[in-house]
DNA sequence: CTGAAAGCGCTAACAT
DNA sequence: ATGTTAGCGCTTTCAG
């Protein structure tokens, strides 16, 4: 391996000034920087990063944890993260907590012993005190999911806002009895879209019946499942917490030959790409996965370039698509 | 920051005992061992990456460059490689090349300043010139998709079999004129299928018509674009080179009022999540990515135990899906 | 079982 | 504009 001082020597210089030619410094002739970085060239030298991350302190890394990287919305979240760090010099290091608390943490603690400058968490099951160590050890920026009376900048959706939405139009379009399949009861998210939920029925006259407001893992398989206890249950329409519980319904309706919407309305959440191809296009909630990325990463650079930044609160309002699956627009 | 040192000194030992300690070493007694363990606790220790790393060498890290994370089915290749190294105590850089050779290079040098300790990767528009320069300097795995000549490992699926169960069942349900819709000229995955296509052809007695092959860049919007361009030509059917081209190819259809099965056959490719849920579910061949990249990871992994380990090839063999896009089943 | 010395490859700070 | 010195935090090697 090639090394700062194998360059020096090949070059007659000093150690210094090959780091100086390296990292753009002017005080360095336009001279020997060009004869010092052809030498690298020649010699197939590669700055090391331990050692430079070691002296400087700096890895330009930045950790990501997401619940689950095959689901689309992380996704597009993850790759929004990902552009806007590499138009910036930096690294990303990815870890899927395939939704699990502990792997969250193991996570957590894996990246604070100094392999990345800070970390993006989109939380699972958010709870204050698994974050609040490690957010004086090293910044942190939290996403999409929120962990109350955590003092750390967040980056997410109006999940109000956009459940309002929803709900609205579904009781404009005549649904009456609308049954919901949350995720987790932890999830600030779901906890929010409940809570609009619950005004927007209260604001027209329609009384709350928990039975028919069911908590779940947020997955395909839940949706399908959970679809038969709600139609059990008497429901006209289901308002699912995302696309992808929403396509499992989608698929219970469809092989129990229950029509949407005339039999059955549908509403998801995300706006994922294959919802606007379903046999009746999915009417739901448009969250720009790519741009809470981009926001996020921009959020925690910033910290990064001044640690003194005050923790802030970016809220990016979502917006209500309509097609099929509730009947036709008015 | 709190380091090795710090912890000796509160515990009235030397750096290396805390060393010894933390590394699970046997030279080392019980009782010094959980002292210095409930010591580290304490004062709150973490042992820091780049200074282990820059004198281990190692970094218990691999990199992963990949065309796009939003797709559903890298983004399940990558979760499979993430759980993998999950398990084996490694963590993950992730690089979406985005499609883009010269980021894929850029990602390719970035990681080669001792970032990880290998790499794997899912080249766009393999040339073998591209990599061999770097094979030699870093542990490399290549998979999906392969450069010609390059003697690096390599985890495949067997794309040519894949596409001849599915050309030869277009076939079998009368479909004559069949157009194609293939990636890149230069994508491995995209030429294997369509030599299948045209050896399947030849043993059916049909003639090859280059009017209604195509290529492209493997998008939604392509396949799409596409359709339009396949049908003036008067193809009965069009076998697109993956599900989200095919879904593009759908779309068209559904907005056009053109039926699928009875206007027009289609089949895709990778059996991604929504293709059983469209209008009419589509045909399709299954590649397993959670597999792919498992196997990828356990491949590289082993090259990292033992280096002098011969390269080797791993093709994994698709299964046929069929549904209904190209007529009910005989 | 424990410790002392040396050094991994780089850059910050201070010369010149 | 260039060089010297020192040291980042850890582990390897060798000694005891």
């Amino acid at each position: 391996m090639v090394n700062i001082r194998d360059v020096a020597r090949y070059c007659g210089v000093s150690a210094m000034t090959v780091s100086r030619a390296l990292n753009n410094s002017n005080q360095i002739s336009q001279a020997t920087k060009e004869k010092i970085l052809k030498a690298c060239e020649e010699l197939g030298y590669r700055p090391n990063f331990a050692a430079r991350s070691l002296v400087t302190k700096k890895t330009n890394m930045v950790g990501l944890i997401i619940p689950d990287i095959t689901n689309q919305y992380y996704s597009h979240v993850s790759k929004g993260v990902s552009s806007y760090l590499s138009l910036q010099g930096y690294g990303l290091l990815l870890c899927n907590s395939d939704r699990r608390k502990d792997d969250e943490i193991r996570y957590l603690n894996f990246l604070a012993e100094g392999r990345v400058d800070g970390i993006i968490i989109l939380p699972v099951q958010p709870r204050k005190e698994d974050y609040e160590g490690i957010a004086k050890e090293i910044p942190l920026v939290m996403a999409d999911n929120y962990a109350e009376g955590l003092d750390v900048s967040f980056v997410g959706n109006d999940n109000y806002h956009g459940a309002s939405e929803i709900i609205s139009h579904m009781i404009k379009q005549g649904f009456k009895r609308i049954g919901v399949i949350l995720g987790h009861s932890s999830s600030s998210a779901s906890n929010e879209r409940f809570k609009a939920y619950k005004d927007v029925l209260k604001k027209n006259n329609i009384e709350l019946d928990n039975e028919i407001v069911l908590n779940s893992n947020a997955t395909f398989e839940d949706g399908f499942n959970l679809t038969k206890v709600l139609i059990e249950k008497g429901v006209d329409s289901i308002f699912a917490i995302n696309d992808t519980v929403a396509l499992g319904v989608v698929k219970y309706c469809y092989l129990n030959n229950i029509r949407i919407p005339e039999d059955i309305g549908v509403a998801g959440y995300d706006n994922i790409e294959q919802s606007s191809m379903l046999p009746v296009p999915l009417t739901t909630v448009d969250q720009n996965g790519n741009q809470l990325g981009k926001v996020a990463a921009e959020t925690l650079l910033n910290l990064l370039a001044d640690e003194s930044t005050v923790p802030k609160k970016i809220i990016l309002k979502p917006k209500l698509v309509i097609r099929k699956s509730l009947g036709e627009n008015i």
